[in-house]
This record gives structure tokens, sequence and C-alpha cells, in this order.
DNA sequence: CAATTTTCATTTGTCAGACATTTAAAAGTC
DNA sequence: GACTTTTAAATGTCTGACAAATGAAAATTG
């Protein structure tokens, strides 16, 4: 593990680099633990504080865990599922928002990956899946429910659909996709006009995955688009008079 | 901008975490520039080394970069889509790599994936969506071509129907199913017949994409899932014995 | 001897202070 | 007015110190 001398850019950053490289390239595997901070220091040939700042960065990316005490130290952290999803969601949102992506844009590329979710769910589909659904669409039909807790319940629904498809990376790419827009979906104030709709096409999105019917679902979805997007059109030009 | 006096978490990771939600929350918007690592550490009230800590854990996100001098500091980032793809594509890369998913999962994900950019490409594809993937087959021709690169240019083809769709947020969520699974395609062994055939499927999804037949597009990617699955299955089974 | 407690070395977490380097504005010079 | 020099402010890096956690080893106890 070396760092590159001409390098322009800070020592911590290129100590990173050069530790992510090798955990990318596999040269450090799984739970390994790395040297010491003050090992590091002594290899790299700079302060502790500096090494301090790459391993930071590393852990920021999930990359490595630390551990206080004799036997402690930094190790190669497994990147689970989880990690990975709150990282993307995170990511997508920010992405989202900061340029100024269409209402449009965002939710044809949600519904377009959640149509491709459609024939594997029919397949795959659990009780337990359907039970959520069935449940978020309950939950939606509450009176005096918040559009947060509308949209949040939506969210829920999307959720266990793609999960519905039984595949995990498939599940982890959407979650941007589905989660990214949550931000752009609570500006829309839903009328209870509106969530009838919305709930009239869940249902029949839920029956469909039961009825193990992938076109319906599909169309269904493409529906659901359409509607949103009529819905966000309605919001943006209400708000610009 | 507060941070929790009974979290268990270092205090680094807790000021970034303060950080990072007033930026996803839109409390600091893009290019804003945040208070000196000196006023941070006395708003914090910790030490100037356990804010740059922080500091570093949100460079590492790409949410805030640095610039050092007087008028220099700490600024919100705009995250940019290549920055974000970079990100994505080491995650994807690193869980699919250390979760021991399957090669038929990884790849089921991928082109379930690709299969739905097919219809929107047919769409929007430009005569230079065409041209990049004409030259990617042409090159995928080229004997004495090593492994590595004909992968390469495997993933610069997907990539280009990918971004035919022109939808940018889909190709950001695409990057890391595509480019994630590199490390997996480059375990297999691509022979002279396999080649030929790929180049095949790739000649037909291209011809689908000029002429505009969704159809035969989702088609011949399904085709080629097929023919990539049965590789590695075969490549597993040499390897077995 | 077995169980428990104490000690101890190691490692990360945090702090304080110093100096180097970069940068752009401000002041000075011709 | 154009150019050069100075200067103040900020990040980047280093050093040395202490606190806190932690598990292994040693000491103690029943």
């Amino acid at each position: 593990m070396k760092i590159d001398p001409n390098a322009t850019s800070d020592l911590s950053a290129q100590i990173a680099k050069a530790i992510r490289d090798a955990i990318v390239a596999g040269q450090l595997i799984v739970d390994e633990r790395l040297p010491s901070e003050a090992e590091l220091s002594e290899q790299f040939n700079v302060s502790r504080a500096t090494v301090r700042e790459a391993l930071k960065r590393l852990a920021a990316q999930s990359l490595i865990r630390t551990q206080r005490g004799a036997f402690g130290g930094a190790f190669v952290n497994r990147l689970s599922f989880e990690e990975a999803y709150g990282q993307q969601i995170t990511t997508s949102t920010l992405l989202i928002s900061m340029n100024e992506v269409s209402f449009e844009t965002a939710c044809e590329a949600r519904y377009t990956l959640e149509r491709a979710c459609a024939p594997l769910a029919v397949d795959r589909r659990t009780p337990d899946h359907l039970a959520t659904m069935r449940a978020e669409i309950v939950r939606q039909g509450q009176p005096g429910l918040s559009d947060e807790s509308f949209c949040a319940s939506d969210v829920a629904f999307h959720r266990a659909l793609v999960d519905a498809a039984g595949n995990p990376v498939l599940s982890y790419q959407l979650a941007g996709a589905v989660e990214g827009m949550q931000p752009l979906m609570n500006m829309i104030t839903f009328t209870a006009r509106s969530r009838e709709e919305i709930i009239r096409l869940h249902t029949t999105i839920a029956d469909a995955i039961a009825t193990r019917d992938a076109r319906i679902a599909e169309c269904s979805l493409s529906e659901l688009e359409r509607y949103t997007n009529q819905l966000a059109r309605d919001v943006f030009a209400a708000r610009a008079k």
C-alpha cells in the first residue's frame, strides 16, 4: 500500500484512497484488522492525526469500523445491505434535490424501475409481502393522516412491492429511486379525493401481485405514475399563480 | 445545529451527522460556506481535531468540499451525477463482493433494470448513443482483446444503452447494477466462440434500438442474460472439478 | 483447583498548541 | 492604472499529552 508522491490532494485523502483501493481489490478482506493508527502513521510517514482523518473518511463510507481498547483497532467492515440502503438513500435524495431534477424525471425513473420488478414480484411474493402491502393500504385510508405519514406509508407500500421481487440487489438499487423521491412527494398536498384514487390504484396493484398478474400490475403502476405526475403538475401550477 | 448529549457514538460522528442532517434538510444550501473549523470547534465545544474528523467524513461522501486560504473553508458541495456515479459503483461493487451475492442474483438485477430502460431508449436514443454502441461492438470483435478489455467494452456498451434512455436518475441507479457486476464478469473467460455469440446479441440489441423496436430489444437482453448465466455456470462447474 | 478480581498493556478518542501552506484581499510602488 | 508586496485568515500537518475502553494476563480468594 503506497501513496502517490506526485499527488496534489490532501495526505489524508491519498491514504484513504490507498486503503480503499486495497479493500476493493480484495487485498484486505472482511474482518481483517488494519495496522494500528500508530503503525499506519509510521508506514505512511505522517502524523497520527492525518491517519485518523483518513480512517474517518473510510468509516463514513462504512468500509471500516473501529473498536477501542487492546486488541481493538480498525477492521474491514462487511458492507451490509442495510448500511448500503442508507447511503444510497442519502445520496439519491441529495442528488435529486441539488440538481433540480424535475418531478417528472424522478418519477419516470422510479416507476420504470418499479414496473421492472413487477414480473419478479408476481412470481415470488410471499404472504408477508402481501400482508405488508394490505396493511399500508389500510393505513393510507385512515382519516386524519398527515401528508407526511401518507407519503411514508406510500414508500412502505412500494418498498414491499420491490422486496417482493426477492432480489436484494434489486431492492438496494431501488431504495434510492423510491425513497430519494420522498422530498419531492412531500411537496404535494394529498386531498381526500386524490388519496382515494391512489388507494384504489394501490389496491389494484396488490390484487394483481396476489393473483400473479404481471400485466395488470405494470399497467396500474403506469397509471399511478400518470396520476402522480398530474397531481404534481396541479400543485406546481397552483403555486405559480 | 445541536448534537445529542446522550449519544454513545464518537463526537466526530455526531457532529458529522448534525451537519449532514442540516444539509439534507436544506438548512445549509449548495455553495454555502460552513463556519471555519475554529468556529465550529467553539460551537460544538470540541477541539479542532475532532471537527476536522467530522468534516473529513462529510468530504468522503462528497457533501462538502474544502478550500484553503483566506476566504476558503468548507462549502456545501453540489453533489454531481459524476460523483454520485462513482460512489454508487464503489458501494455496489463491495456490496456484491462482500455478501456472496450469487452471479445469478446480480445478473438478474442488472438485466431486469436494463430491460426496463429499453422502451425509453428506443424512444430517445440519439445518433451518438447508437454510434457508441456500434463502436463498442467493433472493439469487442478485435482479435487479441484481453478478457478484461472485453468486459470493459461490454460495460461501455450497456452504459450507452442505459444512457440512451435519456433519464439521468435512471443512469445513476443503473451505474451500480451494471458496473458493480464487473468483478463477477471478470471471472469469466471469454472464448472466441462465446464472444461471437455476445457480439451477435449486442448487434441485435443495437439494431432494435436503432429501429425503435422495444420488444426485440427486451427479448435480446433476456437472451443475453440467459447466455451470460450459462457461461458463468460453465465456468463455475469447470472450476469445481 | 476454580472462580473471581485486579492489574496492565494496547488502542482508539479527544484535546491543546504550534507551525506550514495556501489564498485572496488590501496596501504599497512605479 | 498596472504591478508587486504585505497581510490576515483559513485549512493542512505535526507533536505530545491524557482519557477511556477493553481484553488478556496475573493475582487473589474461596
